[in-house]
DNA sequence: CGGTTAGTTAGTCATGTAACTAACTATAGA
DNA sequence: TCTATAGTTAGTTACATGACTAACTAACCG
């Protein structure tokens, strides 16, 4: 998850990982959506795909790139964790941060 | 959200970040939990700061960080947009894919 | 085969950033 | 006011990583 979060952290490869939200696309598909060179798109595909993000199949000399779903899943699991801070319950957890704050006190 | 992914791409930061969702601490608290000097905790927390992630509160001579809500929230919309990848209507999906390929195909 | 299209790999360079030490600031208490 | 506690800021160094160019590999086609 750790890794995951460094190799979207990459701005590139963000926009390349929400290119490919959309539909799979080939690396001149790609190249043609960034700001890179094709060396560049190339390597960040690497990264992306040793990370586990992403899958290539081949089609004639084209390669063909597609999301992995399990590392967003286990991210989507973790924000969702997250989600103490905001949900309906405040006032629990106010409570929980009060009680936190009593604790301190001593 | 570019930002917060950076920000938390740290392993640091994400260890301090996992810490305060559990509950608001003071520096000391979190260097004890992590294996950095104070200075090192100290910077990394401006780090979250300015990015919006966290926030201080002043105790004596102490500073007790929290957590923000909102850019925790953010990105687990933002995940929330992948769960195409994996949600029960797969075959919805691969009809999806197969009409990417037959406009490929072209 | 020889060429063309599509993509990857290697090598160099520059930049950003994390860790460390040392010095500084602020609050509390005797 | 002097000292101790809690944290921040500054300056240096080292390392990781992204961009660029050039060279290489693979698949198809005439």
């Amino acid at each position: 998850m750790q890794l995951t979060l460094l190799t979207l952290a990459e701005p590139n490869r963000f926009n390349i990982v929400e290119l490919l939200k959309k539909a799979p696309r080939s690396v001149s598909e790609i190249v043609q959506a960034l700001n890179i060179g094709q060396p560049q798109v190339s390597r960040h595909l690497r990264i992306l795909s040793e990370a586990g993000l992403v899958r290539a199949r081949n089609k004639a000399q084209q390669r063909i790139y597609s999301l992995e779903a399990q590392p967003f899943q286990d991210l989507d699991e973790w924000f969702d964790s997250f989600s103490i801070l905001w949900e309906e319950r405040l006032d629990n957890f106010e409570d929980y941060m009060l009680d936190y704050k009593r604790k301190e006190d001593v």
